[in-house]
DNA sequence: TTTTATCTTGACCATTTGGTCAAGAAGGAA
DNA sequence: TTCCTTCTTGACCAAATGGTCAAGATAAAA
């Protein structure tokens, strides 16, 4: 019993079987989105995949029978992380509030998660093929609402008159800079990665140039 | 004579042997960048290449040994574009002209050479396994020479108190931003690709919120 | 204890992959 | 023509890869 060894064993449990199902499906999870950040999609092996969550081969293709099954799983657990934070957008009216939350949230999310974003721009590069569907529905969706506030807060004269798009684009495209080129930045930053300091600093910058950007 | 058929014969031409070479390498180069930029390294095959190329396999590794020196080859050249475009920099003291310049050249870049900029991309998820000598080098050093011009302006208070580094990773996550992410910009877009005009449109806006955001 | 369903795993297989090789084609120089 | 170098290519190979399978282990239910 190799992997329930490595299970939190809390006491005495029940018929808690489905707990250990789980358990390991966290597992290769991990250490797939480990591997698809590193290689992608077509240069991770499940071999090297299995290896990560110290399991044998053929254990993960018994959770995951294929590589795109573990694959589309990866990025739907990434998704719903980013949903998820995009509803900080939400936190308030005022829209100073909101863009710093919304920033601050999503650059959060780039130093503590990095590896599901990196998945994230790799699907993007590749042509969005396993997460059109995905961007076309729920993304697209989210964008579009947003839109609507933006331009409320332009036509109460709250912030100046730029294209929500162009900002929003803005906004990923800078946070997410922070995890997907990390190798970049530790590079210039004398082959050391960011202090919590130096990040910070990073993080109000970016908050600080884009309100400016937008007028407040 | 299979490759020589599908070169610009310019009459009688003399010991054009290197030419030839020449015209052959670039067909690979340019197939290279191709599959490359749509599936990584490891994903991409160096059988795929030569069919893009339309030349046995065999050949290609007659002219690139390895896939490893093939993918090399084409980061470098990458690299001297990148460099190349970051000279726009500099065509002026004044802040508005110079960083109006270099946004737009940088989005042009994108624009006109996405595959480009989506190996970098991938090269950067990766670890930079093969461009940290190069980032270490050029790189640094050019961002270090601007990062002086940019303080200098600051401190003629011609800009705002930003900070330079986190200004210029703004400037190369959100130009780049335009080709790395066009599948998913596409999607957003009704499943329509940008419009010159719409892409205009995202220039100057980018260009407008940055140099407001630096207090111009 | 016996039965049953779930889980684990080493061994295996067909296909793909990077790369080689040797035989020949082509072109210029003598 | 003859010779020599450069280039082209189909056939080939060893290693890697996604996925299978059947035999066993485990645990809960009967």
């Amino acid at each position: 019993m190799p992997l329930q060894k490595t299970i939190t064993n809390k006491e005495e449990n029940a018929g808690h079987k489905q707990a250990i199902r789980r358990e390991n499906e966290q597992q290769i999870l991990n250490a797939a989105e480990r591997v698809f950040a590193e290689f992608g999609f077509k240069g991770s092996t499940t071999a090297k995949i299995a290896q990560e969550a110290k399991i044998p081969k053929a254990n993960l293709h018994y959770y995951f029978p294929t590589k795109e099954k573990l694959y589309r799983r990866v990025i739907e657990d990434i998704c719903d992380s980013w949903l998820h934070s995009a509803d900080l957008f939400d936190q308030s009216n005022d829209p100073r509030e909101a863009l710093t939350g919304y920033i601050h949230a999503k650059m959060d999310l780039s130093r503590q998660r990095p590896l599901g974003s990196r998945i994230w721009a790799n699907e993007m590069i590749r042509g969005a093929q396993f997460t059109s569907d995905y961007i076309g529905k729920n993304v697209k969706e989210w964008l579009e609402s947003r839109i609507i506030v933006i331009d409320k807060w332009i036509n109460e004269e709250k912030i100046a008159r730029v294209d929500p798009r162009s900002l929003m684009y803005m906004i990923w495209a800078t946070t997410q800079h922070y995890a997907d080129f990390n190798a970049q930045i530790e590079i210039l930053n004398d082959n050391k990665s960011l202090t919590d300091e130096e990040f910070e600093t990073a993080k109000s910058q970016v908050t600080e140039i884009i309100l400016r950007g937008v007028g407040l």
